[in-house]
DNA sequence: TTGAAAGCGGTACCAG
DNA sequence: CTGGTACCGCTTTCAA
């Protein structure tokens, strides 16, 4: 089923067809009604790969993110998917699981699909991507990591402020010792927010920190916990990477008995939805991915082709949002 | 950067080159480093497009769902797209948001990616898919709807028995006013579960129901029970369609003052890893995900063009979860 | 083992 | 307004 096939059953052109598939207001519209009752007789599905190749456009924007199964990178997701619709795009979406081999597997194929931008939301990176990426010409916006480029724009959550909120917070209730929980992607943001509870220790000597990491997920940041509270350490307050590990450290002090936020207080991060819903609602602090979500379509979308007008690096200054997991330090 | 400069720079034939990259046997050695050293000198990425153009495949798996943001349609995703990989495949995904629109949308978009397979995980149905489906020979599973074709395997849950285990086991601990917390999507397995729920109350005389529906989301569970409790009805307990619902279901009641599973017990459905980790955990019914995205992955992979040796409808079977959200009825 | 050339299914330019 | 046709970048005979 091809467009010769329609063409012939409408007795006109392969050129006419694709005009009018191409919805090209030159054609006779006698013409055209021919052309579309023979696209549906024949149900006939242009084939996407033909058009992007002759066309030399894909209409397509990529996506790749560290773990989808975080809501945060999946709201991220939805809201550059809905941009990318509104404006006649599809996008197609890749996983890393926060591996940089995986992250290069798809950045290539992206390249290969000649997208018409990528956006990588991720938090590891590898060096020989940037050359290969701006050889390739694709605009892209990197989220978190990456450096500015003539064709890449960064976007960037200023995560120590985050966290000097929260530890701010928490020193003013009292709390002098405390547990990081994290996970195990070593570089990036993760290492930033690590990063800013050490100097917030070394800026505050009273201050005791112990980390621990695991996956980032529910159960990673469960067992996180444990090997946080494993050899007797009793932190006054546990500061999550994110949300989710943040719901995963909950179920493990609640099996312990360990009440929340009357023994020990529980921090988050990211704000998302499930936040509000466990219990006890997180403090936590608030990333806005729909605004993040806008930018990055925005940037990709209105690519020019010439080094484009706004900041091609752009910082977000989080907000903390005070829940009911933290409380006055114990003792 | 095609073929051709990368052939031109080995001082070979686009031939070799396309030989070399689909790593046939037959290039000398000697040659193939030549190549394989001009591809990398050249930083080429092979057109995708121009390659499923040329061979006529396309080494991809199309997946369309109708709520990615739902732990329970991820999951099956996530297999899928693992097994995928393991086999050289790609997956593309598409979200339908329960709309049968987006997803006649998606479906043809598919068609028009000439994807090597098609996994429907949806609730939504349009009847004219099935035909187009048909012709366009593109291996098809759907789970939950659909009419099992020639090309068209079918994987369903027997939710109804889900069901009727739940309500055996809320009517065995005295439970008789109840509430069902839905949601909006009207047709497929959640109208087969309220079915059930409703077929129960007719077959238990003394059964009260009561329900109500929103998104499919942690806020419309929430909605969705406010609006169950809004006129005064005061169930003992609430079956949620699903366990995003039930979570959502719960903070509306701690709201409230209401104890789970002390004043009222409260169900889930699907055992996603969130209801062993929200509190109370939730009493659920556990399918099995990671089952259900081997059975279509491999049922789409090994299809031989001839009717499939497999059952053409396949039913599963899912087993009661107990855990802290329910117990006794009170008064 | 390698090269030449005919498509694959569209798009877009040039005539008419 | 419509048709003819030269590509787009790669795969795949067919010969050499």
């Amino acid at each position: 089923m091809n467009l010769e096939q329609v063409a012939r059953r409408a007795k006109v052109s392969t050129a006419t067809v694709s005009r009018v598939l191409n919805n090209a207001s030159v054609v006779k519209s006698s013409t055209r009604a021919r052309v579309v009752k023979a696209i549906n007789e024949l149900k006939y599905y242009p084939n996407l790969h033909a058009r992007s190749l002759a066309g030399g456009k894909s209409r397509t924007i990529g996506v790749i993110a560290s773990n989808m199964e975080n809501p945060f990178f999946f709201d991220i997701y939805k809201t550059i998917e809905s941009d990318a619709h509104a404006s006649g795009y599809e996008v197609v979406v890749a996983n890393t699981d926060y591996r940089t081999e995986q992250l290069v597997t798809s950045v290539r194929l992206m390249i290969g699909r000649r997208v018409a931008g990528l956006a990588a939301i991720v938090s590891e990176m590898a060096p020989e991507l940037i050359d290969e990426l701006n050889e390739s010409r694709i605009p892209v916006v990197f989220y978190d990591v990456g450096t500015p480029r003539p064709n890449i724009t960064n976007i960037r959550v200023d995560y120590r402020r985050g966290i000097d909120k929260v530890i701010e917070y928490l020193h003013s209730l009292g709390h002098r010792r405390l547990g990081f929980v994290g996970h195990h992607a070593v570089l990036g943001p993760i290492n930033e927010r690590m990063k800013a509870v050490m100097d917030a220790m070394a800026r505050i000597p009273e201050l005791e920190v112990r980390t621990a990491a695991d996956a980032d997920t529910l159960e990673g940041g469960r067992q996180a916990t444990r090997s946080l509270l494993a050899n007797g350490y009793q932190p006054t307050a546990i500061i999550c990477v994110n949300d989710i590990t943040a719901v995963g450290a909950l179920r493990e002090l609640r099996e312990r008995g360990i009440r929340v936020p009357q023994d020990v207080s529980v921090t988050g991060f990211d704000n998302v939805k499930l936040s509000e819903f466990c219990y006890p609602a997180l403090t936590t602090v608030h990333i806005p991915r729909d605004r993040i979500g806008h930018i990055i379509c925005n940037s990709l979308l209105s690519w020019t082709g010439k080094p484009s007008i706004a900041d091609p690096e752009l910082v977000i200054d989080p907000e903390f949002v005070l829940r009911d997991s933290t409380g006055p330090a114990r003792q």
